[in-house]
DNA sequence: GTCTATAGGAAGATAGAC
DNA sequence: GTCTATCTTCCTATAGAC
């Protein structure tokens, strides 16, 4: 991404819009360049590598939004193992907007057929479980229970998004959270 | 879809095959015209509603085999609670060949804009959700415990698959399967 | 850095011969 | 019923003026 002019930090929050509701092949350069105000031949100078550029800068970016507010959370050894698991859970709730929102690296699961995004889901998810995994060991899990709990959680969190956005129904998402709460309670 | 020649129940097979993988906007065409061996214009002749109308045939099929081995399965007052379930995860194994294939109504979900695709998500997931409920409630499960439990069920069955795919890895889907014989489990 | 204009190709769909 | 050939539209991407 080249040196940028006016916003940028929004035109990043634009373009994930976008490819959330639409996946990458179905978000189109004119939607892109809709949603961010320019017109397409300048998205192509911020964004020399077109479409695929774009995606990576907002899956970048998203990445990094989880590693700071949720996985860092779930790691903090300076609060309680319930405070930690209680923050990491609300950030989680914001992020799919308690289940309004897909996931990102789901959205671009489909289609596309490039191999970048299939590597990118794996090392995603791999994240995911090793965190909820170490939250399992500091409730002192062994590490085959703490890794099958991590696994467990992550199939509850992206089958309650799916379920959720099919039946209309955020109370699905909530209770979801609620469930995960539990599963790392300690009384 | 017209009176057809030659190979008819083939086609929908080699349909279905190239939908799941690529989902609704990803199927071109020429992918569809490829696994059938016609050309466009004969797909045309066959389904003159093009591709909406094949990926309609494709929704109906799916969805009298899943009433017919899945659903009726666990409603068949003839056999053991036991037994009903047995049968139908293995028939749920079968449909999404271990975690390996996707959920067709959900490869469908994103992109299209098609509001007939939400509206047969919403009913083919109320579908899934009551066939449990029913089995919830023959094990005496209260009414609101069946329910809650057949919410979980398609969670976990829909997050599994997700997973699944993302690790590559099956144990992870026939995990889920005995997770939900358990659940159902009443010694 | 942003624009207008356009290239080049692939998409869904149709006409009409056989 | 299946084909070849073609239409229109939309896509990603680029050229070049300002």
């Amino acid at each position: 991404m080249r040196p940028q002019k006016i916003l940028d930090t929004d035109m990043i929050t634009g373009l994930t819009k976008v490819f959330r509701d639409k996946g990458y092949e179905g978000a189109s350069l004119n939607d892109l360049a809709e949603v961010t105000g320019l017109k397409k031949a300048s998205l192509y100078h911020r964004f020399p590598d077109g479409k695929q550029e774009m995606a990576e800068c907002v899956l970048s970016d998203i990445d990094q939004w989880v590693d700071k507010n949720i996985f860092f959370s779930l790691l903090d050894e300076n609060k309680s193992t319930k405070l930690r698991l209680a923050d990491a859970l609300k950030n989680i709730e914001v992020l799919y907007d308690s289940g309004r929102e897909t996931c990102v690296l789901r959205a671009f699961s489909m289609h596309s057929g490039l191999a970048l995004f299939e590597q990118q889901i794996k090392s995603g998810m791999d994240k995911w479980i090793a965190a909820f995994s170490a939250l399992g060991i500091a409730i002192k899990l062994s590490s085959t229970q703490a890794h099958q709990n991590a696994v467990q959680t992550l199939i509850e969190l992206q089958g309650s998004l799916i379920v959720t956005k099919g039946l209309a129904d955020t109370n699905i998402f909530k209770n979801t959270l609620k469930n995960i709460e539990k599963r790392y309670s300690t009384e």
